[in-house]
RNA sequence: CGGGGCGUAGCGCAGCACGGUAGCGCGCUUGGUUCGGGACCAAGAGGUCGACAGUUCAAAUCUGUCCGCCCCGACCA
């Protein structure tokens, strides 16, 4: 392609809505275009990097047994009813009306539409198992957009969907998808973490995201260095540090004139923050919620909505907490019965706490459960945290950010389930279909890797994904002789298979440098008065700092040589 | 939805407290000189100042309403 007649335009400065860099770089470079918030165009140079994704996606999914189909975007709200996740899903969904003004929807997901697909299609374990997967425009409404292509409100999706007879065929498929999906980001240049994930509202079994790592993520994730355990923070468990543990000493009152939150009482009292117990209160549905947990610690609301199965939770304000007869700042399940009081273990970890009296101005020393109190839950409700110890081999767990670019999850019975789609068994018995969801954000991929291969003058595209292979950089193109030699390597180049990009604009070197750096296109050859005097071609690979001449004659066998080899295909 | 910021030429911004000719840089067009890391000279094109309403002799500037975009939070299969 000739720059001069490419549908491409780079900016100098950074647009004022940007402060991702992926989001910067992507709009700088014109690979991609706002319309409205959270609405891209993909303009020609970020349409072949998605177009190259998307093409090892597909190797991958084929490569692992899945067939790929076409579902319809705009579904009809009713499909969504038989499962209920119009609902649940909420503000989210696009909706539309036809003529008739009958209510549709614009799809944010399919698994209604595939398992309606399987219903029909599905009438024996003899026509199990199987996988399907698309690559579609997905449309959510998400509250908010943000960070460029990280978070955005149409946007390309893999989703893959996968039908199953019993558990075990589910979890052979899910290790290939796993394995499927190690691979496709591998070679898209990414490496990602494996992670725990929580399943949320849709419920399901085990369920993983593939992390790539990166501070504009919106994930916080915690691992062990040791490498035998990651998940998202919204799900991770961790070994609490132990509190000492004396013999139990009388529940005795203390005056705590106007001094309430945890770090208030420690300090009044002389007490370490493991040494109290913290009491939060939450709204779930139309009930009020009593979570307890150690000082030091603070809940973590998602395993928390898990325990009230996706009820709406929220922090309950203090009249409501007063409506329920607790005293905010001073509250404790000590002597206290009325609401769902849910515990963590971490209360165990420890004696003779500093709680709450239930009345202003007042704690007790010397809290012990369960000699003092009693609990209607007894469960893990708390963050993990760098520093707390692994729960497999003890080291101490670290965490970073990561961009979610794969899901997995087993779901199940969850919506075949809903939806009645079933089959006979061998014993002639009807029986539920099982099914597992697998999802790639393919625009926040490309996202993702802009995230993670840049530098201060612009983007590094990984080999497999770059927009082009090789960027030609002429100079001096006004001069014939010039132009001669580099319009014929760039016939030659293009002829023996390479994608290149030809800059044969009229503009000066420094322009046409700092273009390429900003592109990031992984080898920037250059064509000079100077080059052809010596008989040579400069050649330069964007992750290096330094480029080398290499003599005309070997230059081809040179590119073969840097990117050959990564071309798997 | 709560908090904050912003909307003036394709892009980045100034002008607005104090109302009176719409400006700067980049980019773009034409001609010339340049040519290995964002060149120079000259001449140009390009804006209903987000929208609507109000105040005023007069509104980019003051007032009101609405719309849009960004950031933090809430939320996020």
């Amino acid at each position: 392609m000739r720059f001069s007649q490419f549908f491409a335009r780079t900016l100098r400065e950074n647009p004022s809505e940007a402060d991702t860099v992926s989001h910067q770089l992507l709009v700088r470079g014109g690979f991609v275009h706002q319309l409205v918030a959270g609405v891209y165009s993909y303009l020609p140079l970020g349409w072949r990097v998605l177009r190259k994704i998307e093409a090892i996606i597909r190797e991958e999914m084929d490569a692992a047994g899945a067939q790929e189909l076409a579902m319809p975007v705009l579904q009809p709200v009713e499909l969504w009813e038989e499962t209920g996740r119009n609902l649940a899903f909420g503000e989210i969904v696009f909706n539309v009306k036809d003529r008739k003004e009958h209510m549709l929807l614009l799809g944010p997901t399919h698994e209604e539409v595939v398992t309606m697909l399987a219903r029909r299609w599905v009438k024996s374990y003899r026509d199990l198992p199987f996988t399907l997967y698309q690559i579609q425009t997905k449309f959510r409404d998400e509250p908010r957009p943000r960070g460029g292509l990280l978070r955005v409100r149409e946007f390309p999706m893999k989703d893959a969907y996968s039908f199953h007879a019993d558990g075990e065929s589910l979890d052979v498929t899910y290790r290939r998808m796993a394995q499927a999906y190690k691979n496709i980001f591998e070679r898209c240049g990414l490496p990602t973490l494996m992670v725990e994930a929580d399943s949320g509202a849709i419920g399901g079994k085990d369920s993983h995201e593939f992390m790539v790592q990166a501070e504009s993520g919106e994930d916080t994730i915690i691992y062990c260095p040791g490498g035998d355990y990651a998940a998202n923070v919204e799900k991770a468990d961790s070994l609490k540090e132990q509190g000492e543990t004396e013999s139990l000493l009388p529940l005795e009152a203390v005056a705590t004139p106007d001094v309430k939150s945890i770090e208030e009482v420690a300090k009044f009292l002389r007490v370490p923050h493991k040494k109290t117990l913290k009491a939060v209160f939450y709204s779930a549905g139309d009930s009020l919620v009593f979570a307890v947990i150690r000082g030091d610690l603070d809940v973590n609301e998602v395993k928390l909505r898990n325990l009230f199965k996706g009820a709406d939770l929220r922090l309950a304000t203090d009249e409501e907490t007063r409506q329920a007869g607790l005293e905010p700042g001073y509250a404790s399940p000590i002597g206290f019965k009325g609401i769902k009081i849910v515990a963590d273990p971490s209360i165990t970890l420890g004696s003779n706490f500093v709680a709450g009296a239930n009345k202003k101005d007042a704690h007790f020393r010397n809290a012990n459960y369960p000699r003092d109190f009693s609990v209607d839950v007894m469960a893990d409700i708390a963050i993990a945290k760098a520093g707390e110890g692994c729960g497999r081999c003890g080291k101490p767990l670290q965490s970073t950010r990561g961009i979610e670019a794969g899901h997995i999850f087993k779901l199940e019975t969850a919506i075949s389930g809903k939806m009645g789609a079933d089959f006979l068994d061998r014993e002639g018995v009807s029986r539920t279909i099982i099914m597992g969801c697998y999802g790639i954000g393919v625009g926040r991929l490309l996202a993702a890797a802009v995230e993670y291969g840049h530098d201060d003058r612009g983007m590094i595209w990984p080999e497999n994904i770059a927009p082009f292979q090789v960027h030609l950089v002429g100079l001096n193109l006004d001069q014939p002789q010039v132009s001669s030699v580099a319009d014929r390597l760039y016939a030659d180049l293009k002829s023996a298979g390479l994608e290149v990009l030809y800059d044969d604009r009229a503009e000066s070197p420094g322009v046409k440098f700092n273009d390429a750096d900003l592109l990031g296109i992984p080898v920037r050859l250059t064509v000079s008065p100077r080059t052809i005097k010596a008989g040579v071609v400069e050649v330069k690979r964007r992750r290096d700092k330094e480029s080398t001449m290499i003599a005309a004659e070997a230059l081809q066998g040179h590119l073969r040589e840097l990117l050959g080899k990564r071309n798997g295909s």
